[in-house]
RNA sequence: CGGAGUGUAGUUCAGAUGGUAGAACACACGGUUCGGGACCGUGAGGUCGUGGGUUCAAGUCCCGCCACUCCGACCA
């Protein structure tokens, strides 16, 4: 390629509202432009590197025999409704009309697509397992859009699905691709961390993401120290510690309370005490049933919405209630009780039972109560973990203190189990016994674009992107300098046509009349992996230098092509 | 959807108190340069996001809308 020929150009400065590194530098090397907020165009840079990740997930992906296939990017809303994900709340679903009025939802995932695909047939259990797979434009109706490519509205995703005739065999499955996730990462140049995941709606113990540690990313995960536990904070668990105060034998009381007392640290400089020694109640309501959930908690811990809704099964349902909602079931904001709300259904955290005498609970005007105990005093409908792992807090075997990180998540891995095939009518293949069974389903997902933002926010340094070789958009970057000295243009012309045509090396030529020095800040900007010149200065030979060195190198045409292992 | 901010040339930005729109880089042409974003000259490029209002006069003041960025909420 001739860099003058080359549709989009490099800038000199990145634009001012990008804040992520490979927002600002797929930018300003022309590898991308906006067109609306997390709709991307891809110019010819960005679509070369787009289709050279593709090209290493496909041939992994491949390997472990799954089957590539294309689904159409419209689907039929019925499907939808089969699997009663219309009325999902929390996944908002785009959806168009044809001119004849019937509906179709954008693809933001296609699981149903692939089970009614996969229906269509007959199979028996001598079909499984199998993995079948796609590249497609996914869209999601974000409410914002961030980061340039980190989080967009419109991208690239290879999706893929197992069939499985039961768990054991999808464990294998699941494992495999689990084992060739990291490869493809490795291949790409993502150190990823395998993190353990909650995979909403579904539950099942197998959910896993792909994160690359970033300052930058949105997921948050705790890990230990030896890195042997990592998990998502929606699901991270930690030791809470027994925190005695004092005898149990206290009876409860309500007391006087001499100072109006209005938060939690209000309540600390009064008592004298720490937070963890106080009742703390959430409140929130399941805006689907309406359903008013009170989480206690101790008070030094926070409620983990996640955690909540997975216990009260209310996926994506809850919010945090209103003034109206507190009215409602007879409180207010700072008044909220720890029992006894009628219309309220109380969620307890395990933390409740790691504390003697607890204060508060039933906090009203002029009075506080005092020694309330957990199973005596009051009780709730759950005690199970709801509570949110934070930084420092320590791990489930006592042993070791969890750390908090971000990190973009470029994949993902999920059991999905019978959830769909089970609400799928037919969705099921003939068993060895002749019965009919569904299909035990997994799916597996990577990002294409937020891949190639996280490789950039990986490998990039003050000057600009540092592509790995794997999936540069060209294997050389090739300055002809002096190029008015008919020698050195006619010498500079054979050795771009001997590499791309004897040895189909991918090259990126730039033959424009600009200073030297502008089209060596283009090459490292561009970022691809070799550099070569061929000037006055380098006589017969030809310089060699690597983005990620300083050092160069004069070779022979000869000796260069070795180094290309051709 | 809540909070904050920004919209002026392809990009980065300037345009106090209202008075007929500017620079740098990029782009085109000519010339001089030529190993780390060279220089000189000439030129082209703007319904100042959009609609309305106030005013003799609006990029500037007021109101509505739109878009974009950031924080939050949301995110199979």
């Amino acid at each position: 390629m001739y860099y003058s020929k080359l549709f989009g150009k490099t800038l000199r400065k990145a634009p001012s509202d990008a804040t992520t590194s490979s927002h600002k530098l797929l930018f300003q090397a022309g590898f991308v432009r906006e067109s609306t907020a997390g709709r991307y165009f891809f110019l010819p840079l960005g679509q070369k590197v787009q289709q050279k990740i593709m090209k290493v997930i496909k041939e992994e992906i491949d390997a472990t025999g799954a089957q590539e296939m294309t689904s159409p990017v419209l689907h039929p809303l019925e499907l939808w409704k089969e699997t009663n994900r219309t009325n999902t709340t929390g996944f908002e679903l785009m959806k168009v009309k044809d001119r004849r009025d019937t509906e179709f939802a954008l693809g933001g995932t296609a699981e149903e697509m692939f089970v009614d695909v996969v229906r269509k047939f007959r199979l028996s259990y001598k079909d499984l397992p199998f993995c079948i797979y796609q590249f497609s434009t996914k869209f999601r109706d974000e409410l914002r859009a961030r980061g340039g490519l980190l989080r967009v509205r419109e991208f690239i995703m290879k999706d893929a699905y197992s069939f499985d005739a039961d768990e054991a065999t999808f464990k294998a499955e699941y494992e495999k691709m689990a084992q060739t996730y990291k490869r493809i990462f490795d291949l790409l140049g993502i150190p990823v961390q395998i993190v353990e995941a909650d995979n909403g709606y579904i539950g099942g113990e197998y959910c896993h993401e792909f994160v690359l540690e970033s300052p930058v990313g949105e997921t948050s995960y705790l890990t230990t120290e030896d890195g042997t536990y990592c998990a998502h904070v929606d699901v991270a668990q930690f030791t809470r510690g027994f925190i005695n105060q004092h005898s149990k034998s206290e009876p409860f009381a309500i007391v006087e309370q001499p100072e109006w007392v209005k938060t939690m640290d209000d309540n600390v400089t009064h008592y004298k005490k720490p937070a963890s020694h106080f009742l703390k109640n959430v409140v929130y309501k399941n805006r689907v049933s309406g359903d008013i959930y009170i989480a206690v908690i101790r008070g030094d811990l926070d409620v983990n919405k996640t955690k909540l809704e997975r216990a009260t099964n209310s996926i994506g349902q809850l919010d945090e209630a209103t003034d109206d909602d507190l009215r409602k079931i007879g409180t207010k904001r700072g008044y909220v009780h720890s029992w006894g709300h009628k219309g309220a259904i109380y969620i307890g955290d395990i933390s409740l039972e790691t504390v003697t005498n607890f204060i508060g609970g039933q906090k009203m005007e002029k009075t506080d109560s005092v020694n309330v105990n957990y199973g005596r005093d009051f009780t709730c409908k759950l005690l199970v973990d709801i509570a949110e792992a934070k930084d420092g807090y320590i791990s489930v075997d006592g042993k070791q203190k969890l750390i908090k990180k971000t990190g973009i998540e470029v994949g993902n891995i999920f059991q999905l189990g019978y959830h769909y095939t089970r609400l799928m009518k037919n969705a099921t293949f003939i068993d060895r016994d002749g019965k009919q069974k569904p299909y035990y389903m997994g799916c597996y997902g990577i990002g294409i674009g937020r891949t190639m933002a996280a490789i950039v926010e990986k490998h990039h340094d003050e000057k600009g992107i540092v592509w790995p070789k794997s999936i540069a958009p060209y294997q050389i970057h090739l300055v002809g300098l002096n190029l008015e000295d008919n020698g050195i243009r006619k010498k500079v012309l054979d050795l771009y046509h001997l590499l791309t045509t004897n040895y189909k090396l991918e090259i990126l030529f730039d033959d424009r009349n600009v200073s030297p020095g502008e089209k060596f800040a283009d090459a490292d900007l561009i970022g691809i992996p070799v550099r070569l010149v061929v000037s006055k200065k380098t006589g017969e030979k030809i310089e060699y230098k690597q983005r990620t060195s300083k050092e160069t190198y004069l070779l022979s045409v000869e000796e260069l092509i070795e180094r290309f292992q051709i």
